[in-house]
DNA sequence: ATATATGAGACTTATATTGTCCCATAAAGA
DNA sequence: TCTTTATGGGACAATATAAGTCTCATATAT
């Protein structure tokens, strides 16, 4: 299993792409063909980044979607967590989940420094950096 | 998701506690009950464990299982890569995988160096360091 | 002999992920 | 204004992965 799930690396193809273009918008079909996305999951896809505020949509012909924001200021952070929610090594590392295991558990406090950085790691690399 | 998967984590409940048992074997059935691992699931875990050169077992009354080697020999790397395979950012970075957007990927590159991190310390942090 | 352990594989269930379909809405251009 | 080309968004289906259970076999202490 990867960390960074298919759908996610789908993503970062289009977010790449969008960023080459940046100032016209692409359509979906154009985006999927050129890199080997399903055309009806890349809408979805797109859909999601939109919601998540990282592109955002033209509608009707020569429409298309477009970088909300400068390829500079989106991390890959914000990319995978628009995806598939924040990248962490278990479930007492990053939630409010209860562990019956609290107090006992042998491992979670030394998973902490590396969860740090990952987290770092992830937010540090910009889109920007693909281009 | 998590990266280190639950079975995962059980596995390191299992092994943490064997290693403060050091010398003598313990049953599957107080384990399973000690650490909140589902009986017959903890004795697949550990069958799986044994495989990988982890833990052995002793048969019969009086049996169970022990570490097989000091628990300072026993990477997190180890146990991960026993129960769910290596840890990696996505496919490309840790296989002979041929993906279809090699060359035009924008991605796989900015991740290797995390990958390295992540390696780095999952093979650092040992058993021991859990006693 | 019997009871207590593990060995091993088949199987089932649960959950997550990926992918598709359909209908609605918006806008450019004839 | 009608048609075509876009996206918005939800429901649904298919697939893959993970977790958990069951059954029967083998080994050993007493």
């Amino acid at each position: 299993m990867d960390i960074i799930r298919r759908n996610t690396d789908y993503a970062f193809r289009l977010v790449a792409e969008l960023a080459k273009n940046q100032g016209q918008p692409v359509s979906v079909r154009k985006l999927a063909e050129d890199n080997l996305v399903p055309y009806e999951l890349a809408r979805k896809l797109l859909q999601t980044l939109g919601r998540a505020g990282i592109v955002c949509s033209v509608k009707g012909p020569k429409g298309g979607y477009e970088l909300k924001k400068d390829a500079g200021d989106i991390s890959f952070a914000q990319v995978i967590e628009a995806m598939q929610g924040r990248v962490r090594l278990n479930q007492c590392l990053l939630s409010s989940f209860v562990c019956p295991m609290k107090g006992k558990c042998p491992i979670t406090s030394h998973l902490s420094e590396l969860q740090k950085v990952i987290d770092f790691h992830l937010n540090d690399k910009k889109i920007s950096d693909l281009l």
